[in-house]
DNA sequence: TGTGGTGGTGGAGCTGCGACATCTCCGGTC
DNA sequence: GACCGGAGATGTCGCAGCTCCACCACCACA
């Protein structure tokens, strides 16, 4: 039977073309070598070498066997690299994805994190979807991990991790009465125009905020944008005020100010999903993305 | 150290999820299963079956290895196969290269058996090369099988087996008075110019031809062509007559007749020959053509 | 709580691989 | 042409490691 061993050594031989030389390499003796050689001419029934004592030269079938083997043995050598590395779950791929509102803390602090501590982990992270779009993204393999907030659509062909819930903020420009106040009641901003993100199944965020100022008496006029970021700009440019999770604070601009809720507290939960069953790498990352979140969640403003 | 033995067993046992069954089919005891798995997961360093007493079950490295094993393992058996035709001399490449008197006969005979009875053999075949040329080019390595006829000047430097002696025929312009005869005497042809091969050492038809010319009295003006079939058309064109080997005939054109010669035969010897110690393929196609040329060589004609 | 079936483990035996010594062949040299 | 040295082949032996057998541990099911 052929065994790898049989190709390791051809592969030499047929580079070193000298019995003696290839075997020092090998780490074998002479006559092994022989007969190694001898018994993988056998199996293949070809005869691969032209040797006498004076020569050792390549037929036809030791050509084509080179290449083969090296082939071969370089699939065999990539695949235990890659096991090896699945197995340890300290390096691999894994794609990140993080709705907008947890892009500008969390997704920069767990890419340190994972830098620091998973050096050989390659990261692909992306910011400021949305949440249905990342499960639909977990659901086709297109996304090993996503950082988002749960509508009612999580169903449970996800492992499903809950990360932290987080109080909303009022977004208000610089120039507003309550812009440096510790507080500010909703009622307050009656008139405002309110930035949302998207409606309709789009983003988790806007029923939410939309919910949130209906309890308050308010019926702002709605202008909606797709990021978390331009929500923020948009408010800066006085063009309305806006109600976001708490972490979002880390996204400073200058004209914006973030202003708690007075009153009972409004949270907006933070989970983590993935696939049921996750490679070790990805088992590893979600592990440190929690970690991350629960550690300093709070403290991540300036 | 990873060995083929190692990811066979691994295939089956991915594919039978039961160490006990899997074992059978391998022919091995349930317990050397158990270590060559062992050994597997050791090396790879990731677990690569979920595995109690009631459920075998693949992990993701153990999904990935399945699929690359299966890919290994196979290329593997693809060239242990393609490694064995080459062996029997069942496949490989063969370039053949014929004499001008032996393109129009030999050739597509050759050419037509090794297609049916060595399908996977690739030939290279080359027509109208003169004798001296195909020696040279086989000792040079550019060609692997001759067929031609023997001048002097074959050394023992090259493996030469007698393929047949083919009788000369008159080559004569269709008009000829003698076109229709069963046989012609070379005095007939008196005073008509020659047509042949080229003189020097470029074809050992020449000397031949100019040797029954002699010995039969006539002393032709002589025009010299290139290639066989230029004779043959030059034949047609009415322009002298030609003296060629009885194979020859198969190369049919309007204007010509091929009539054998009064007295007594002279023939042409016809050889194959090769470098000593040839591969497989390159024995086994001599054999065919060897097995072509003295079985159907005469009746070869319409 | 027994029972059957499953994978794991420990020890004995044996296969087969590799090391060593030696042989044979061949080319170069004087 | 006799000698010499280097190269691959061969014969023998020791031992690593694989396989097998017997047994263990575990679990589902009755």
């Amino acid at each position: 039977m052929v065994e790898l061993r049989h190709l390791r050594s051809f592969v030499v031989l047929a580079d070193e073309r000298h019995f003696g030389r290839a075997a020092v390499r090998l780490h074998i003796a002479q006559p092994a070598l022989s007969q190694q050689l001898k018994q993988l001419e056998r199996e293949t029934g070809a005869r691969l070498l032209d040797r006498s004592t004076r020569r050792v030269e390549l037929t036809e079938a030791g050509r084509l066997l080179r290449g083969r083997a090296a082939e071969i043995l370089a699939a065999v050598d990539r695949t235990s690299a890659d096991l090896g590395l699945l197995g340890a779950g300290r390096a691999g791929r894994v794609r990140l994805g993080f709705v907008g509102t947890a892009t500008y803390d969390v997704l920069p602090h767990v890419t340190r994190r994972v830098r620091d501590e998973l050096p050989d982990v390659e990261l692909e992270v992306r910011g400021e979807l949305l949440g249905p779009e990342l499960m639909a993204q977990l659901r086709e393999g297109d996304l090993d991990i996503a950082v988002f907030r749960p509508g009612a659509a999580v169903t449970d062909d996800l492992e499903v991790l809950r990360l932290r819930d987080e109080p909303l903020v009022a977004v208000l420009p610089g120039d507003h009465p309550s812009a440096r106040a510790d507080a500010v009641d909703l009622r307050e901003l009656d008139g405002m125009p309110l930035i949302t993100h998207p409606s309709g199944y789009h983003s988790t965020m806007q029923p939410l905020v939309l919910d949130v100022c209906r309890r308050a008496g308010l019926d702002p006029h709605v202008v909606e944008v797709g990021e978390t970021g331009t929500l923020v700009v948009f408010v800066a440019a006085g063009l309305g005020f806006g109600l976001v999770p708490h972490s979002v604070r880390a996204l400073r601009l200058d004209g914006v100010a973030y202003v708690p809720l007075s009153g009972e507290p409004v949270t907006a939960p933070l989970v983590l999903a993935h696939r049921p069953d996750p490679a070790p790498v990805v088992a590893r990352v979600s592990a440190l993305v929690a970690a991350v979140t629960s550690g300093s969640g709070r403290d991540a403003s300036g």
